[in-house]
DNA sequence: TTGAAGATGATT
DNA sequence: ATCATCTTCAAG
């Protein structure tokens, strides 16, 4: 079942948690389909984030997080990599949640599964690109969520402070990071 | 118009 | 610890 707009339509930090062993579907023009649980994420949540794109003030760059939830945003970072976040919060309110890492659901036959940990990996991974912005994942053909098989409680969820956002004031010490319990 | 700084990853 | 690499944004 996939992800409607309302799972999006909720608390930044609440999402970044229930997004966690939840599942990425992307489908490529080939038909080929690929299917990843969602093993670490992040919050950027509102105005006062100074880690956040849009801590400032709306710009061409972020302007999708004011836009309404459940839809894409892709950013590129250090001039290299591509970054895929999850639009959150009502329409005006800038918020989004960064996938930092997925786990590949192998074919039956291979036992092994493969983490791919890093938002710039994802991404390479998921073959996700510019052409990604603003993609919504209640109706795109090439990329949504769905409900994972495995259900994760709240023992099982660490949480850190983000990475890669040293310079954001008083914000740093937020732990907005989430990640699955090993 | 310009330049400094990144929500990173690979390598030394 | 350093570098590759380039868009974005705010300052001039």
């Amino acid at each position: 079942m996939r992800l409607k707009k309302s799972f999006f339509d909720k608390n930044t930090i609440a999402v970044a948690k229930n997004l966690l062993g939840k599942k990425i579907v992307r489908v490529f023009d080939n038909g080929v389909r690929i299917e990843a649980i969602i093993t670490e994420t992040e919050a950027y949540h509102g105005l006062n984030d100074r880690a956040s794109h849009a801590s400032r003030k709306k710009t061409e760059r972020n302007k999708i997080m004011f836009d309404h939830p459940g839809l894409v945003y892709v950013y590129l970072v250090y001039g290299m990599h591509y970054c895929l976040n999850f639009v959150t919060m009502r329409e005006g309110f800038p918020a989004a949640v960064l996938v930092r890492a997925i786990k590949l659901e192998q074919e039956i036959r291979s036992a092994k599964s493969e983490t791919i940990s890093g938002p710039g990996k994802v991404c390479r991974e998921l073959k996700i690109d510019k052409s990604f912005y603003g993609e919504n994942l209640a109706t795109s053909k090439r990329i949504w969520a769905e409900e994972g098989r495995i259900k994760i409680k709240k023992n099982d969820i660490i949480a850190s402070r983000r990475v890669g956002v040293n310079y954001a004031g008083e914000s740093v010490e937020w732990l907005w990071n989430f990640k699955i319990k090993i």
